[in-house]
DNA sequence: TGATAAACGGAACATTGTTCCATATATGGT
DNA sequence: ACCATATATGGAACAATGTTCCGTTTATCA
């Protein structure tokens, strides 16, 4: 379902010979070992941090993120799959509204730990320009799945689309400067409850 | 009325000499100039574009700022000082309900125009701890004094207080990503309506 | 006016970002 | 299995910027 090679272009390929596997590997080693590195040490962390823990050289990493702002998106479209991916998942093993409130807390966090995503969003920056709109076509669906089912099954109001929700619970979860440390999981339970149906 | 000098510790003095003149004005000169720099190439400007703007050495930056973070801070309380100097010169030139509107289009574009405002309060950065408190102390009173006066004049409405309008207006004025130009002046003219008592 | 501590400037050093290219390797054709 | 070739790699070299250090200058006070 993630897409390991988010950025390929319209399907028409001039190329003769398709990406190298050796290529794929570092690819995906560098955006690994950023997202730990950006985890640990911020998303302004040297670039060789990433490319040791990633075990490849600085060349390397230019030829795939031949701007800074391209891994940091990279990065981003990652985290984002992987928490889209968790909704079929969640569907599956969990009655609705488990589902539906183990999946907001997912992206509650997500949200919560990427303090760079804000301000990296509010940059300017052209390489983050499309990230808006990626986040909506993964994150929306994903969402929009678990409120039907729940929907459906009578457990929840339903005068809120994924759209409210999402933008919702994000701003609930920007850490707050002055809060305790449960705050977040706490007054996200808090809309989760006002989301049941009476 | 704004503090040149914003974070002396308390009163008590074991020093034997006063600071000195020159020193006084080095720390003038780099907090103009990095106000400039700022407005021009964001807060991660080079610190010798800053202190060759300012005419001093980088020694002279480093022993004012030892960290990068103070110098920014003093910049922010030094915009901030501006902006509440504003309202009583405000006050007396204007009628109750235009001295209104003007400081809060003068505080909205403040923090439009401070990209890095929002970014660096939630870095966690120690140097900017103390300025949610500081803003608050110098802005709340500051409005506070507008909205007195136009509430005596029975133009506005009571039910909002200072802290509800600061918030809400600091809100409407983050920049959105797709916004047309003008459009943080245009909510901020509507909110201000709506401020009105009818 | 002279003694003194404070402040200054900028060279030197440290860290990190970015480019370049000689070398190594996966791939497809034979 | 082997070769020719485009592709990918690693890391030294360079560039840009942050930070420290210290010899020199200057404001202050007696």
């Amino acid at each position: 379902m993630s897409s390991e090679h988010p950025t390929e272009p319209d399907g028409s390929d001039t190329k003769d010979r398709a990406r190298r596997t050796d290529a794929k590997r570092s690819f995906n080693a560098l955006v690994q070992a950023a997202r730990d590195v950006f985890a640990s040490s911020g998303v302004d962390a040297p670039v060789r941090d990433i490319t040791g823990k990633a075990g490849v050289g600085t060349g390397t990493f230019y030829r795939h993120f031949p701007k800074r702002g391209d891994l940091i998106a990279a990065v981003f479209r990652n985290e984002v799959d992987s928490c889209a991916d968790a909704a079929p998942a969640l569907a599956e093993n969990h009655p609705p509204l488990e589902a539906l409130a183990a999946w907001l807390h997912r992206y509650s966090e997500f949200i919560a730990t990427k303090r760079g995503l804000a301000s990296a969003l509010h940059s300017g920056n052209p390489a983050f320009e499309t990230l808006p709109a990626y986040f909506d076509a993964r994150l929306r669906p994903a969402l929009s799945q678990l409120l039907e089912r729940a929907a459906k099954a009578g457990e929840i109001r339903t005068d809120l689309d994924a759209d409210d929700i999402i933008s919702a619970v994000a701003n609930l979860s920007m850490p707050a400067r002055t809060a305790r440390p449960d705050h977040t999981r706490r007054v996200v339970n808090i809309f989760m409850d006002g989301l049941k149906s009476r």
